[in-house]
RNA sequence: GGGCGGUUAGCUCAGUUGGUUAGAGCGCCUGCCUUACAAGCAGGAUGUCGGGGGUUCGAGUCCCUCACUGCCCA
């Protein structure tokens, strides 16, 4: 970077020379060995993906806790890598292959997969260069893919073993079917919606009883043909009378019994429901407890089959109109009513999930294994009971707890193509299942060589699920894996904390149990912190329906990716959704061309101290790498210098306590204020006259002080603005850094020795003099360029301050001249008094006694209100007795100086009041 | 139906274990192109902390209740 800068801040011309030259020098590969490692999984994008904000948010908090922990010395690994999202890409290329006419059976199992891995090739990578925008600090030497081979193998191992010891199964069961992607989907993909719908109540004959009937209701009538029974509740003295009977089914014929069973609730309608086991969650655990026959009428594809009789070929929808019609006809329709109906729908495509039974894979859960071990969920509630995980912010543990607490068995099987295959063989001699880590030749009860491998892949939140170990290496005892597992953060949305967090921490504390001696480290993570959700300006969730989906990329366009990751740090409070509004990084950019102006303002005037030979950066970077501890070589002369010192001190303490808690938005804001509201508008604003100073040493101590500083509260941004502080850190050390990035600098740390609490009063009251004098000469309208002389009533600890910064003073102020009183100035025109000093301005012009009025008595008022705060407090037997003694002191001084005030405040209006 | 959260300035939000005068950004008002920055500088105004009740010497903060609102699970 020259130092000839444009005059406003252009992230264009910078960021992607950084974001590459990251990448190019490989900066942020960690090594495995040593000691100290911290490491984050990214939770891996779909190769499907687009960037969006939500990636952005949870992006920018992984960065800037990274590059945190870096810059504080740690092995820092933040492993990259993308999910091969089986059912998502399937749908891709299914819909790529539409464009061309064909479908996927067209293609054959082995071609389409050989299609899917060309797109990938083509287009997978997408999100991963949208990540270098963002200046995510990843170990790229590390990305994996889901698909990889050695996760693959992974994959497999881990399959194999949950066999080996009784955990996997296949079996019959109801589950969630999607009919347009034709594959069984988890419950967890399943997404609950409240619709307008119908509620029929339909009239069921009783066998052998001339116009005894029972009314059922049903918001799916179309599954009455598959109905095996009608349930009523045991307790339901309305049906006593029928117990036993049989019911007629009314279009088809069919004999059903009445079942006795608490699926039917008493209070719900007319008490009695109909039992349809082939297609209802519900229906199907009554059907097991009675012994019902399962009717299937349904086909995959959700059309009714041939079990369906006269009705075999609809759709469920077209069979539904077609039924209703029928009872109608036949008299069998009792009522028709308008009713919400909750449909579950397909997570991926929206489509209705049909309940199908199937034969699937499950991973059971609540089960120990063959040789003893305790249950997947038990394990895994354990670690988060016992602290051995810990959840940002907190009361994620309950919801956590709660889930894993009604957990049912994960249906692992998918009927899919792209995905990890199931490595499972079935016998055709002898339908036994051979499951090995290598592929079999013969079945392994029996030796036929008639086998063939399951056609299911798994679900792909399985292969996932084993990242934190298997992307290190596993099942190999890797260094990697030595050095970086359990892995320090996980980052990421609530909307996957069942979906992927929880079985991570199922998996990883079951399959790394025996790496690890040590039991507080066989779980994926030491802390999980679940950031917000990003929504637009209005508080909306940004929907694609909607339309209010903001694009990151616009963003980083429009204002710089340092200003986009500052928005965002900035409103990051743990447990709080994020609004996303563009004036509020709007303003974040304006930071950043802060930051830019200041390094302007620098280098502006080191160029000119470079010519006269007063001063040069040269010997700024002669002291080599600026050490963590405070600001060592910081030599402070006066009261501006020991106060930023202590200040850049606390303010270096206070980012990392933040960062440690996860409060991005405090830890952002504390630096923001440093820079702008400290160091630029008070301390280079002090300092500028001793850089112009003929003294040349006071101008080299200036110069010395000013450029460390600076650079050290470029290192304190670094994290959350990694472009603009490599830029001009580079800079700062005139093109030769000590080291080749900001990122492998040290972040500060607090050194005690350096924190001056008496600087920080005594520039307080500077500040409080100043704006003071200011405020009155504001409204009084005096431009800045007109100076005036000011008088000054104080005690001598006060006068001695005002004395040794006389210039700041008058150059501050605008102030020509000063002189201490020793009459209170309280009554006197264009004054103000503070409980350290009254001053007031030496000025000729009438005043304007009403404004003048207006403000005093409002003033007044305040100082009475808190005052009668203030003796309610101290004239309260109970406060004193029991407040602690520094509060009572508190306020005690706070009644002195109170009253004081208020006293001043009535003789200036008595004052006012004579004038006029 | 079960569970969890929210309600603080015009807007979007902070406010850690109860403690002295409740903060920020944007917006608003006034004056300044003061050679780092008008994406800036200086100054200013703005709150019955959703309603009610309680605990406490003391409540934005803890408890109860009501209202409105959001989310998750079934």
């Amino acid at each position: 970077m020259s130092h000839e800068l444009p005059k406003a801040y252009d992230p264009a011309g910078i960021e992607q020379r950084w974001a590459e030259y990251w990448v190019k020098e490989n900066l942020f590969h960690a090594d495995n060995h040593g000691k100290d490692f911290y490491s984050i999984l990214l939770p891996p994008p779909n190769v499907t993906g687009r960037l969006h904000m939500g990636h952005m948010l949870n992006h920018t908090e992984m960065d800037i806790l990274a590059r945190w922990q870096r810059m504080l010395g740690r092995h820092t690994m933040w492993l990259p890598g993308t999910d091969h999202a089986g059912i998502a890409t399937q749908m891709m290329v299914e819909r790529q292959l539409a464009t061309e006419g064909v479908k996927r059976q067209d293609l054959g199992r082995e071609a389409f997969i050989e299609r899917t891995w060309q797109w990938r090739e083509q287009y997978g990578g997408y999100i991963l260069e949208q990540m270098k925008r963002l200046g995510d600090s990843v170990d790229w030497s590390r990305e994996f893919f889901t698909m990889d081979e050695h996760l693959s193998r992974a994959v497999r191992e881990a399959f194999v073993r949950f066999w080996e010891e009784g955990l996997i199964y296949r079996g019959t069961y109801i589950v969630n079917w999607c009919p347009r992607c034709l594959t069984a989907i988890s419950d967890l993909e399943v997404v609950h919606e409240e619709t307008a719908g119908k509620l029929w109540e339909i009239r069921y004959p009783v066998v052998g009883l001339e116009n005894e009937y029972i009314v059922v209701a049903t918001t799916r009538p179309e599954t009455m043909l598959g109905d095996t029974a009608v349930a009523v509740n045991p307790r339901d003295e309305r049906y006593t009378h029928l117990h036993g009977k049989k019911l007629r089914l009314p279009l088809v014929g069919r004999e059903i019994p009445l079942i006795l069973d608490e699926l039917a609730q008493p209070e719900f309608g007319t008490g009695a429901v109909k039992v349809t086991p082939a297609h209802d969650p519900n229906d199907f655990e009554a059907g097991k407890r009675h012994n019902l026959e399962e009717l299937v009428v349904m086909d995959e594809t959700a059309h009714m089959n041939d079990a369906a009789g006269v009705y075999a070929g609809l759709d469920r929808y077209a069979a539904r109109e077609r039924i209703v019609a029928d009872l109608e006809a036949q008299g069998a329709l009792v009522s028709v009513k308008d009713y919400q109906v909750p449909l579950g729908k397909c997570d991926r495509c929206k489509t209705v999930v049909e309940p199908r039974i199937s034969t699937q894979w499950f991973l059971a859960v609540n089960k120990e294994t063959n040789d003893g071990r305790p249950s997947l969920a038990r394990v895994a509630q354990d670690v988060v009971l016992d602290g051995r995980i810990k959840f940002t912010p907190e009361n994620y543990k309950a919801i956590y707890l709660q889930w894993m607490e009604n957990i049912h068995d994960w249906c692992i099987s998918r009927q899919l193509w792209w995905g990890h295959r199931i490595p499972a063989w079935h016998c055709a001699k002898c339908a036994g299942i051979t499951v090995e880590r290598d592929d079999p030749k013969t079945c392994s009860h029996c030796g036929s060589t008639e086998i063939t491998q399951d056609t299911d892949v798994l679900d792909t939140w399985f292969s996932s699920g084993l990242l934190p170990f298997s992307a290190l290496g596993w099942p190999e005892k890797t260094p990697d894996l030595d050095s970086f597992y359990p892995t320090s953060t996980l980052v990421t949305g609530f909307d996957i904390l069942f979906f992927w967090v929880a079985r991570m921490i199922m998996l990883g504390c079951h399959l790394m149990d025996e790496q690890k001696t040590d039991k507080r480290d066989i779980v994926p993570f030491r802390e999980v912190y679940i950031h917000a959700l990003v929504r637009d300006a209005d508080r909306q969730k940004m929907s694609k329906t909607k339309g209010n989906v903001v694009d990151p990329i616009g963003v980083i366009e429009k204002f710089g990716t340092d200003a986009a990751r500052f928005t965002l740090a900035a409103m990051a409070a743990p447990g709080t959704d994020i609004a996303f509004s563009e004036s509020r990084t709007e303003s974040y950019r304006s930071f950043a061309n802060k930051i830019w102006n200041a390094a302007r303002f620098l280098f502006m005037n080191v160029d000119r101290a470079a010519e006269q030979n007063v001063w040069s950066l040269d010997e700024f970077a002669a002291a080599g790498v600026a050490s963590a501890n405070g600001l060592q070589g910081f030599a402070a002369a006066t009261l501006e210098d020991r106060w930023i010192l202590s200040r850049f001190n606390h303010v270096a303490g206070e980012v990392s306590e933040a960062l440690k808690e996860y409060r991005f938005h405090e830890a952002a804001h504390v630096v923001y204020h440093f820079f702008w509201g400290e160091y630029c508008d008070w301390y280079v604003e002090l300092v500028k006259p001793r850089l112009l100073s003929a003294d040349r040493e006071e101008a080299r101590a200036a110069f010395a002080n000013v450029v460390r500083i600076f650079e050290g509260a470029l290192r304190l941004l670094a994290p959350f603005m990694p472009f603009i502080t490599e830029e001009i850190w580079h800079a700062v050390y005139d093109g030769h850094p000590p080291l080749k990035s900001i990122a492998l600098a040290a972040f500060p740390v607090t050194d005690a020795t350096q924190l001056d609490e008496a600087a920080e009063r005594e520039m307080a009251i500077l500040q409080d003099l100043i704006v003071a004098v200011r405020n009155i000469r504001a409204e009084v309208k005096v431009g800045q360029k007109e100076h005036l002389p000011i008088k000054i009533f104080a005690e001598a600890d006060i006068r001695a301050i005002v004395e040794a910064n006389l210039a700041s003073i008058e150059r501050q102020a605008s102030v020509s001249g000063l002189t201490f009183v020793t009459e209170s100035l309280a009554k006197a025109p264009y004054s103000r008094s503070t409980a350290r000093f009254e001053v007031a301005l030496v000025y000729e012009q009438k005043i304007d006694v009403e404004a003048e009025t207006l403000r005093a008595t409002k003033e007044l008022e305040k100082l009475e209100a808190e005052f009668a705060r203030n003796s309610h407090q101290l004239g309260n037997e109970g406060f004193l007795a029991k407040a602690p003694a520094k509060v009572v002191e508190g306020l005690k001084t706070r009644r002195v100086e109170l009253e004081s005030l208020i006293e001043k405040g009535k003789a200036r209006l008595n004052e006012l009041g004579g004038v006029k």
